[in-house]
DNA sequence: GACTTTTGTAATGTTAACTTGACATATACT
DNA sequence: AGTATATGTCAAGTTAACATTACAAAAGTC
């Protein structure tokens, strides 16, 4: 899903690697949320807004973003 | 972790069942999520959320709940 | 009490969010 | 050019969030 984890990142001169320390997850987890790679469990979501200081819906853009239903997933569709 | 579900979710006078077809989930979902089984997914968090028609972090409580780390829930502490 | 609805829970299976380690690339500094 | 740092990505393994089915316990209704 679109967020704006690597806008508030830079802001704050941090790398993927500190981030990911500062809130217990691994580099290539905190990559891979970055770059769409997929979803971020709802505390590592809550624990990266925590850093920011701002909600979850303000870093994670659920609107802008395109859910896919379960019965897509499965199916490996859309 | 700690949530409003049932609280909310009775002020709308909705079933598990009810609140499970709305956001496209299972009614043993939504009981688990309630009842603290599991934690919800991102999306499924926000749907909620949604229904209720208010922020994530009203519905769910991180601040009341506890976190287990990741090396904690592998080696089944805590 | 009988019947229905709602909720809780267990079993089994699938999937994706993670972890760790490794390697390639890009950028920057000297 | 060489070295260090940051990022992107892959492979392999673990785990927990689901789905589905089924059944039992509660709670409400007659």
């Amino acid at each position: 899903m679109k967020n704006r984890i690597k806008e508030l990142r830079e802001q704050k001169g941090m790398t993927q690697e500190q981030l990911g320390r500062l809130i217990g997850t691994s580099r290539q987890a905190v990559n891979a949320i970055e770059t769409e790679k997929f979803e971020p469990s709802i505390w590592i979501a809550y624990d990266i807004a925590q850093v920011f200081g701002c909600a979850i819906e303000e870093i994670f853009l659920f609107e802008e973003s395109t859910k896919k239903s379960r019965a897509e997933r499965s199916r490996g569709g859309l």
